[in-house]
RNA sequence: GGCGGCGUAGCCAAGUGGUUAAGGCGGAGGUCUGCAAAACCUCUACUCUCCGGUUCAAGUCCGGACGCCGCCUCCA
């Protein structure tokens, strides 16, 4: 599979060292609140690709950090009257929840920074012995001076951020103005949001985290690490640093980066009132599987304007993959399977393979699903399908779907009332009692069920 | 100011040097249907923000303009 390489600025061959085993590391939440769908683009995209690699026949070993512990979360915590753990446990739940709303597969592990204080005390004591840190006022900083490489993965010109626009804080001593905390001195900081270290009691730098759990679960190298476009700096460049020189290793090989979602062509902010989480948008009566296509159905690094049109779009699109899934288990002829079938398959899984090898590019192989939908429906409106063509379309169609989870209907009833109405409307219909029938049928579409007749009965399905 | 990205039909969105510019949504007409819905058929960008250039050939490469977005110390 090829991935654009933000190390080269290429699209190249994702090669793992060890295959057939990926070792993937993404940049997970700060529990700090419920996470928006702009953090949600980046988590859809790189379950895509984990779902792509296993697809491919991969192995993952996918590891998420939960960044449970850094100002935000001290500050809003103390404000609550909670103690760390407490505050983070709800959001951590919800995140999970949200996570399982998206159908996207968990991490093989989900370490938390708080859970992994000696790693990190570790790390800095190796940087300290290695001579990458000094010391002001307590704190530890990393000095970049002495990796020569910094700056490589954002191409960012060093001496240009001494004057970029906004340098403010020197709430630190530090000696550079690129240099970053990798250990922070105790402040006037709640006693929960402290530990002892061998260099001062005080609390790790946020880089720290992502350094020592990726290395000590993935080893001190890798092959994947995936993230938002804005953690290319600092915070990845300053992971970069901080690994190569503990350990005099390279530390990943390939770094993928999710361009971010706008909404309403702006960013999303609370102040513009564009701000939304997943439960947000469920209340507002749209459908879990319509927001993850959504976020699929555009290519990882291109911008990707969310908005209230582009989501009913998406319905849309995914009623009609969705209703053709639910035809083809009606089919009930005998016979063997048509070679166009079997042609169909074939072209369709050509172009899947192809778009998804191409730098995951999911919207090219979202086309190739519709293709297949497209031929399906086709023969499907001929007759043409036999029970065995049928359930080769529907075993390519659940093949792709691995990788979407999006394209197959869900398990779904009806309401003792709903099936009442359906019920005396079959009944009406018989007695060709149409105005009363067609009562019936507004009324549950009112409840929001849509009744397809056929010749075989009568189908329903859920508006959205 | 520095760095990076984007600009393709009414909307969403692929395509990055060479057959008729994917696919989805929407729209128009038709088939089917008690009526619908769904599905199917036909149509819906002589053209890719604009202006130059390179090339036998450019949406695709180069230069410029305009517009939008992101990053430049803790935001996915």
């Amino acid at each position: 599979m090829n991935l654009h390489n933000t190390l080269t600025g290429r699209v190249e061959a994702l090669a793992p060292e060890q295959p057939p085993e990926v070792r993937m590391y993404v940049c997970g939440p700060t529990v700090y609140g419920r996470a928006h769908i702009g953090n949600f683009r980046s988590f859809v995209a790189t379950d895509l690709l984990r779902r792509a690699l296993r697809y491919k026949g991969w192995r993952v070993k996918e590891v998420m950090n939960v960044t449970d512990v850094d100002d935000r979360i001290i500050q809003l915590a103390a404000k609550a009257g909670k103690d760390l753990r407490s505050f983070t446990a709800e959001h951590i739940r919800s995140f999970e929840e949200d996570r399982a709303t998206l159908r996207m597969d968990p991490p093989e592990l989900v370490p938390r920074a708080t859970e992994h204080i000696p790693d990190m005390i570790g790390l800095v004591q190796r940087l300290i012995d290695r001579g990458h840190t000094y010391t002001a006022d307590g704190s530890v900083y990393f000095k970049i001076a002495t990796f020569p490489e910094y700056g490589r993965l954002s191409r960012l010109d060093v001496a240009g951020i001494r004057s970029g626009a906004r340098v403010d804080t020197d709430k630190y001593d530090k000696e550079d103005a690129r240099d970053f905390v990798l250990w922070k001195a105790k402040q006037d900081e709640p006693e929960w949001a402290q530990w002892d270290a061998p260099f001062g009691r005080g609390r790790p730098g946020w880089h720290l985290e992502c350094s020592a759990m990726s290395m000590k679960y993935l080893g001190e190298t890798f092959d994947l690490h995936c993230g938002g476009v804005d953690l290319i700096f600092p915070h990845h460049e300053n992971e970069i640093a901080q690994s190569t020189c503990a350990t005099g290793k390279a530390f990943v090989r390939h770094w993928m980066h999710v361009t971010h979602l706008l909404v309403d062509n702006e960013t999303m902010s609370k102040s513009k009132g564009n701000f939304y989480t997943i439960p947000d948008l469920l209340e507002r009566g749209h459908r879990p599987d319509a927001v993850r296509y959504l976020l699929s159905a555009a290519h990882y690094r291109k911008p990707l304007n969310f908005t209230w049109d582009g989501l009913h779009q998406a319905a849309t699109s995914i009623d009609k993959v969705q209703g053709f899934a639910r035809r083809l288990d009606e089919v009930d002829r005998d016979g063997p399977a048509l070679a166009v079938v079997e042609e169909a398959v074939r072209m369709a899984r050509d172009a899947f393979d192809r778009a998804l090898d191409e730098d995951l590019n999911t919207p090219e192989a979202l086309a190739a699903v519709h293709e297949l939908v497209n031929e399906g429906n086709r023969l499907l409106a001929e007759g043409a399908l036999t029970r065995e063509g049928a359930a080769r379309l529907r075993r390519q169609l659940e093949s792709m779907d691995s990788v979407f989870a999006v394209l197959l209907p869900g398990e779904d009833r009806l309401s003792t009332e709903e099936q009442a109405l359906l019920d005396a409307r079959q009944e009406a219909r018989r007695k060709r009692e149409f105005q009363k029938a067609d009562e019936h049928r507004k009324k549950l579409e009112e409840m929001g069920v849509i009744l397809e007749d056929t010749p075989k009965g009568t189908r329903w399905r859920r508006k959205h």
